[in-house]
RNA sequence: GUGGGCGUAGCUCAGUUGGUGAGAGCACCGGGUUGUGGCCCCGGAGGCCGCGGGUUCAAGUCCCGUCGCUCACCCCA
């Protein structure tokens, strides 16, 4: 158009109806976390840039060219939160949450920022639902917060959704495996050129290198799960037989290694068709070090983030039914009168009511009724007026009825109630 | 950052090898009912054809540039 302000890329505004199904999303996760335990917490969408350059790995992508990052007027350096889990455990440090014993769970959804190149599946200010469970370190709990995960995707209605899952060890194993996987690469040739660079900067990215070349060449590179240690390994067997034993089918991935540093032991990806691209609905893992890493005491955590605009896309259709609504359909001044005063008196009483706030002929107001999905419309003129009375018409069928003006709340509160009943059975 | 595709009405899109007046469907407004919605019929409003430059007698159509959107790479949710 013309040089009217645009939103800024990569960023949408999002409209009913689309933000009712939205709302939707989020109150069925709240339901489903407060079933698991888990508490929300809100957390500020900004925080000093040295929490995630430390939480998340200097080298990684989000850090080393897609944060939003700025000096604020007193010279700190800020950055939009590019993920959350940086973010909880940082409070659950600063308001001391980690001093009393056991696990303690929690969940928040928001936005997140990243500065990259927006295609589908990927904004620049994307959604989030995230789940995270600090301080203990036992299989099941990292059971609990998968099948927490699945339970919601679940009851949203997913289908045909994959587990992909592995174990990425501890910091231990990962100094083994890295040598062993480091000399790997050095011996083969023919990498691309992103391998290449990453087999410098991080050897682990290799492995989800989605060039078919470099994935044949992969075929015979050392994998994560031979590196394992005792405790490691246990672990991991553990969570695959409780995975097992409750009938939830997952794929091992082998390979499957995040681009997040602060990883350790399970890791997890939910991917889904439809997505294009970006098929990851979720993802999530085991983040023991990370507590420590911050300056807290050595307590471990686990947690997973769902893409919600990645969610919304996949989403099966559903129509919800419309709130029953009454309109109020008024001709000329003096009934226009009484019918704002009737609309606050209705509003009162509950219901959901609307009118026409353009003066307009009653055909007008009955076609604006009709769009709103009113299930009655109340009509008042000087005849009505007159008498004391209203017309009281429903939208369905067209039959209409008249009423005394007075008690005409608790008539239509009354109507309203029979209706839904009927829809009940 | 790199590459492909696309920018015509609020939305989805037509627009033939460049050739009188810029179109359709949906949505919106009005009429067909003196005070009665949906369906139907009639009418209306709404476009610097993204922007700038060039070629041409003539550009929505061809060329260059630019901005934007989109998909993909990188990486992740």
């Amino acid at each position: 158009m013309t040089d009217t302000i645009r939103a800024v890329r990569g960023m949408k505004d999002l409209l009913p109806p689309e933000s009712r199904r939205w709302q939707q999303v989020e109150a069925v996760s709240r339901e489903i976390f407060a079933r698991y335990g888990y508490q929300e917490i809100r957390l500020p969408l900004l925080e000093r840039t040295e929490l995630f350059a430390r939480s998340i790995g200097a080298d990684t992508d989000i850090v080393a060219k897609e944060m939003y990052t700025f000096t604020d007027r007193h010279g700190d350096s800020l950055t939009l939160r590019p993920e959350a889990t940086a973010q909880v455990v940082r409070a659950y440090l600063e308001n001391g949450l980690h001093l009393g014993a056991g696990v303690k769970k929690f969940f928040t959804i928001g936005p997140m920022f990243r500065y990259e190149r927006p295609q589908k599946g990927r904004y620049r200010q994307f959604h989030q639902i995230n789940g995270e469970a600090l301080g203990v370190d036992v299989p099941e709990l990292d059971v609990e917060v998968i099948l927490l995960l699945l339970d919601i995707l679940k009851h949203l209605g997913l289908r045909d959704l994959e587990l992909l899952i592995n174990s990425l060890g501890c910091p231990v194993c990962q100094v083994d495996f890295k040598a062993r996987l480091t000399i790997f690469l050095a011996r083969r040739e023919g990498w691309c050129d992103d391998c290449l660079r990453r087999r410098a900067a991080n050897p682990l990215r290799v492995l989800d290198c989605k060039s078919q070349n470099c994935q044949a060449l992969l075929m015979e590179a050392p994998l994560l799960r031979d590196c394992l240690d005792d405790d490691c390994r246990r672990h991991y067997d553990r969570v695959l037989e409780l995975l097992s034993r409750f009938g939830v089918p997952y794929t091992e991935q082998p390979r499957l290694v995040r681009g997040l540093d602060y990883y350790t032991r399970t890791a997890f990806e939910v991917t889904a068709g439809g997505l294009g691209a970006q098929d990851a609905v979720a993802g999530g893992g085991r983040y023991n070090g990370l507590v420590k890493e911050l300056g807290g005491p050595d307590l471990p955590g686990i947690g997973f983030a769902i893409g919600q605009d990645r969610l919304m896309e996949i989403l099966p259709e559903q129509d919800s039914p419309a709130p029953p609504r009454i309109f109020l359909a008024a001709l000329g001044p003096p009934a226009r009168e009484t019918a704002f005063s009737l609309l606050r008196e209705l509003r009162r009483q509950g219901l959901a009511a609307e009118f026409d706030f353009q003066d307009r002929s009653l055909k007008a107001q009955l076609s604006l009724a009709n769009r709103l999905g009113a299930s009655f419309t109340v009509i008042l003129g000087d005849r009505e007026l007159a008498q004391g009375r209203v017309l009281v018409r429903r939208m369905d069928g067209g039959e209409q009825q008249t009423l005394p003006l007075d008690g005409l709340a608790a008539a239509l509160a009354a109507l309203i109630a029979r209706e839904k009943d009927e829809h009940r059975v």
